[in-house]
DNA sequence: CTTCTTCCTGACCATACGGTCAGGATATGA
DNA sequence: TCATATCCTGACCGTATGGTCAGGAAGAAG
């Protein structure tokens, strides 16, 4: 059937059966929840026996960690995208482009994130307090720089930010709904940008964003 | 112990139960999702025995529907406010408000709906493809008078009510992520009201909201 | 070729869960 | 008062699930 390739090392093996399993995993954890999810599902869509994965991850929860930990890592590197920008019309640009196209690309584990945070975070609670607050500081602190070059309106950093998270991922995790009302297709090449644009433009609107110099 | 009243009537027992029982449902649906929900821990949170779960609601999922569409009628709901208002600045601050109102009120109930519609709403696909497609081609009809009217910009109306349920909802659904990103505390009174402020500034402002008569 | 390590898996187990049921308690209404 | 309908629940059952394990296959190392 499938063009046979040449034995794999067990390195190989083993990186390859791990990335099918957290890719299977990943899609039953965002569409069944972790309570609803089986370990017998994941297996039969990644195409091995149970034991199998059970050789490679002890238990579910194991598995449910290294999904949310993989996810994790994606959402905080686009974010490296903020930093550089000169200011906010930029940098906001990016970010919303960023993470909608995550939004798009990657929506299981959009779902996954939103799940565990509804569930109060019961396996990632240590990376919220620490990573996550790090890193919104951080944020906070660039848009403050930026309210204080005056190249936006004094708007509070943090709900900015909230709203930022809530409208990009909001594609994602409610995704069905916003199918269902688009008469159950999904949204096309044209709609998602007309939905990037629209972000983009009330909220660099909203918060007054202006361009570094004046044309 | 407690004040025992008079024994109750039959119909007041059967409407106390229920309601015990749905008030114990939203919040177990809320916190463990449908499969991680227990009929034991419901039964536990009501301060009744299972089996008396099953006596009101034959099963699991009987109970999940009605937790779900009573919920559903409470969104439905706060959005009446939409077509008395003027223009979007009475009208989608009131809706703002008021969602952002059952967000701090009734979190769980957000986080019942968020899970379903991420799960692809196995119960309630029907309401999301009548009731709900209604419901925002009427909104989105109202945007758009507005915008005809010359009250705000020719931003997309179906846009702007995604994003206007994105970032009210999302202080419910991811409220354990805000509350850890606020040291741990829930926000204070003044801390909803400048996210209500936050909230309003920037969309209003996002799309050029113009007062009926210029003061 | 031999030994060692890693990979693989069918069969199995204990538990927890949704759901049932028989029979008792309690209100209602004639 | 008695008959009936409703409410209540401890004990029970079948099943599905997470997890185990013994033993075999297969590449790695020498």
């Amino acid at each position: 059937m499938a063009a046979a390739s040449r034995p794999l090392s067990k390195k190989e093996i083993r990186r390859e059966n791990e990335k099918l399993i957290l890719e299977a995993a990943e899609k039953v954890f965002a569409e069944a929840g972790f309570g609803g999810a089986t370990m017998q599902l994941i297996a039969d869509m990644a195409g091995l026996p149970k034991a199998n994965l059970h050789y490679y991850f002890p238990t579910k929860e194991s598995l449910y960690r290294q999904v949310v930990q993989a996810i994790f890592q994606d959402w905080l590197k686009a974010a490296d995208i903020f930093d550089d920008a000169p200011g906010p019309v930029e940098g906001i640009s990016a970010y919303i482009d960023a993470k909608m196209e995550i939004s798009r690309r990657h929506p299981a584990g959009s779902k996954v994130w939103a799940s565990e945070v509804m569930h109060r975070a019961p396996v990632i609670q240590d990376y919220l307090e620490t990573t996550l607050v790090e890193w919104t500081e951080g944020r906070m602190a660039v848009i403050q720089r930026w309210i204080d070059e005056g190249k936006m309106d004094a708007v509070d950093p943090r709900h900015l930010l909230y709203m930022l998270w809530a409208t990009t991922q909001h594609y994602a995790d409610f995704g069905h709904q916003i199918e269902t009302l688009n008469g159950g297709l999904p949204l096309t090449d044209a709609q998602w940008e007309a939905a990037k644009t629209s972000v983009k433009t009330i909220i660099l609107n909203g918060i007054g964003a202006r361009q570094n110099r004046e044309t």
